[in-house]
DNA sequence: GTCTATAAGCAGATAGAC
DNA sequence: GTCTATCTGCTTATAGAC
């Protein structure tokens, strides 16, 4: 038997699932035991800070993977169209072809005082400047460029709701459809 | 003293407003208490169902209005992107300048089973179709009229998570701004 | 590093007086 | 119709054995 029972990203991927599906305030120790196999003390030897930091960590991992799979690429060397096709190809494996949601919204809601507030609005707003700097290359001045990239940020956010809500999750692949479109110049 | 301490009205939008705002499992009895100003043992008189029964009263107040003021409008008699503009206008209202998050999102998270899934995926089709009737008014075929009509609830949905996660209330009145032009044919 | 057992407090919900 | 007091169970968190 190992040192470690269960491996680090398997406990992650399963503190990230319960905090998307249920969030924070729905987000029992009972569940996350259950959803990363490791008893409730053992979580605590991990995370002495709790629930709190349990979420916090789960919140930069996520944005750090959408930074270096999603975001990064925006600033490739292809046509600019095709960059935000890719992101928006990450995009749908990340969220599960629109069947999780996204921590930016799950997070901000019954989290104590705004423990997430700045981590959470410094993550969308570098997000959305990331999108604006790609529409910008496209040839669109900066606030029309920005503007796009809040546009594409609501529809991104907006697409996972509704999929959710609806409970059909090809409502946010139609959601993403439109970006390449709208963050280049249409 | 009259017979009822509280307003049934203000004990709606006592309740309303920390569905709202702390989603289905942060919206804890204490917090109900103290919004509407009746103790639990009072609520519990009002709503012999408990925490489920107040949240879907709460669900079906809130979309009987968006039902008469925001969606009723759409089949009036003026020009249709007129129609998409008073609904935007009754939706700011609704939402507190984008201030406030919408129920079919707080209450998709962390509620028991899926007891919410089907009054939340009904309010939100009847509301998308509500949309796609005025955009095929203004003269789009029925799946393009759709399709905007998703587009627009996407808007809807995502503004808010936006406004939401950035601090920024002003980003839901820019993600309404476009609905009118989107509905009738760009 | 993981576990069982337990502490202390809050959750949702009810009994019964006024 | 509203209240105080209370019940039960689940919550977060910790102690201490292995």
């Amino acid at each position: 038997m190992p040192a470690t029972k269960v491996q680090e990203q398997q406990v992650l991927e399963g503190l990230t699932e319960v905090f998307q599906v249920y969030g924070y305030a729905g987000a029992s120790l009972s569940r996350l035991t259950e959803a990363t196999g490791l008893q409730r003390a053992s979580l605590y030897h991990r995370f002495p800070g709790g629930k709190e930091e349990m979420a916090n960590v789960v919140l930069e991992r996520a944005f750090a993977w959408v930074q270096q799979y999603a975001l990064d690429p925006l600033a490739g060397s292809e046509a600019p169209a095709e960059r935000v096709r890719s992101m928006t190809s990450r995009l749908e494996e990340f969220y599960h072809q629109g069947r999780r949601s996204c921590l930016l919204d799950t997070l901000s809601l019954g989290a104590p005082d705004g423990f997430f507030s700045e981590p959470i609005r410094g993550a969308m707003q570098s997000w959305i400047k990331a999108m604006a700097e790609v529409a910008e290359e496209s040839g669109l001045g900066p606030d029309e460029a920005l503007r796009r990239a809040e546009e594409a940020m609501v529809s991104i956010e907006g697409g996972l709701v509704v999929a959710r809500a609806t409970e059909d999750p090809d409502a946010f692949h139609r959601a993403l459809a439109s970006l390449p479109g709208r963050l280049t110049g249409e």
